[in-house]
DNA sequence: GACCCATGTCGACAGTGTATGCATGGGGTG
DNA sequence: CACCCCATGCATACACTGTCGACATGGGTC
């Protein structure tokens, strides 16, 4: 079973984007955030599946927003990483550094 | 077709642990690497697919090693990560490390 | 040549990445 | 207040990645 699995990378994006985002984190606003960053189209369903299985990891937690005044829609599903996330995050993070250590110097070739 | 793919984290470490073991890397140096690095176990296949993969993809490029000497075995396969391999892990760290930006600092909550 | 070890290769299946399209809930407008 | 519209969210589908276990191959050793 797989269940030591990392976080993939655009798990690893999803999860830092919420937390750049901060307090009233929601899709819209998370997609936003990472296209600025990868400058390129990501889909809406992209993000929304990934944030759901984020969720069911319980990396991070959602509480359904009281619907935003102004232009109608439905009520926002804000969401927030929760410390196990951070964690992972940052044992990803670590691993990744840990490789690249020393590979910057000397572009071969 | 998603043609324009991100890297994949098991797939950065590998292509890092190419890089890290250096002239001689074939996937038992790589295994050990990557083992270490991540204090688990990792299975070989894992390692030869993901191999096969990048290479397929241009990532990196393979040469068959003319047979060890010492205790026998099949001919190593010794890969190299390409340019175009170096330049999109390179891609990926920018993105994380942008999204990253300025969330160590402030660990509130 | 029987056995063993170091490598490499296959095939299968779960998990992640991504897109398209359907569902829902209010706000305007006539 | 019926309808259209827009902002969100959700569901489905399928390709690509992550992982494993088992099988294949090629030389040493005895």
């Amino acid at each position: 079973m797989g269940r030591q699995n990392l976080l993939g990378s655009f798990e690893q994006m999803v999860l830092l984007a919420v937390r750049q985002v901060g307090e009233g984190a929601y899709a819209p606003a998370i997609l936003e955030r990472l296209q600025a960053t990868m400058n390129r189209k990501v889909s809406r369903g992209a993000v929304y599946v990934t944030l759901d299985r984020l969720q069911q990891r319980g990396l991070l937690t959602s509480s359904s927003a009281p619907a935003e005044p102004g232009r109608g829609g439905r009520p926002r599903r804000h969401v927030q990483v929760t410390p196990e996330g951070i964690q992972q995050l940052e044992e990803v993070r670590a691993y990744l550094d840990s490789l690249w250590d020393g590979l910057d110097a000397v572009q071969e070739d």
